[in-house]
DNA sequence: CGCCTGACGAAAC
DNA sequence: GGTTTCGCCAGGC
């Protein structure tokens, strides 16, 4: 319960603020760290928890950053609406991304998160938005 | 300053 | 139900 309470007030607190985009960034590097092993998201979930579930394009640029960023932030956790593991091809070795998943427990076939239902980990949901 | 692209998503066809 | 188009917005050229 600290946990996501802390989360929500966190991101409450980056929303404001006077940037838009660096804080965007921000927001959705944030929301993914809080994303716990074995579970993923997808880029739409985390937009609508910012408010821009319209923008879903931008979280998946924002993760352009990710990596790049201190601490990293587990862009992997991260697929789109249908499952697929659509950003593999921006990891250094293209597959990276399945195995870190499979490692966590999170069955991956063909680029595509299986159960993916069962794994799904709501930011709206979890965090109290 | 205008045009194209892009780690998405939902609607249209 | 698979494929295509549009919307969304920022960044690169």
């Amino acid at each position: 319960m600290p946990a996501k309470k802390k989360a929500s007030e966190k991101l409450k607190t980056l929303k404001p603020s006077g940037k838009r985009e660096e804080n965007f960034f921000e927001l959705v590097f944030e929301v993914a760290r809080q994303i716990p092993k074995g579970k993923v998201t997808s880029y739409g979930a985390i937009a609508a928890a910012l408010g821009t579930k319209s923008s879903s394009r931008m979280v998946g640029w924002a993760m352009n950053g990710a990596g790049k960023v201190k601490p990293k932030v587990p862009a992997h956790r991260v697929v789109n609406r249908n499952g697929m593991l659509t950003g593999k091809h921006h990891f250094k070795p293209t597959g990276l991304m399945a195995k870190l998943l499979k490692k966590e427990g999170i069955k991956v076939k063909n680029d595509q998160v299986q159960d993916f239902k069962n794994v799904f980990w709501d930011p709206v949901q979890e965090l109290g938005f």
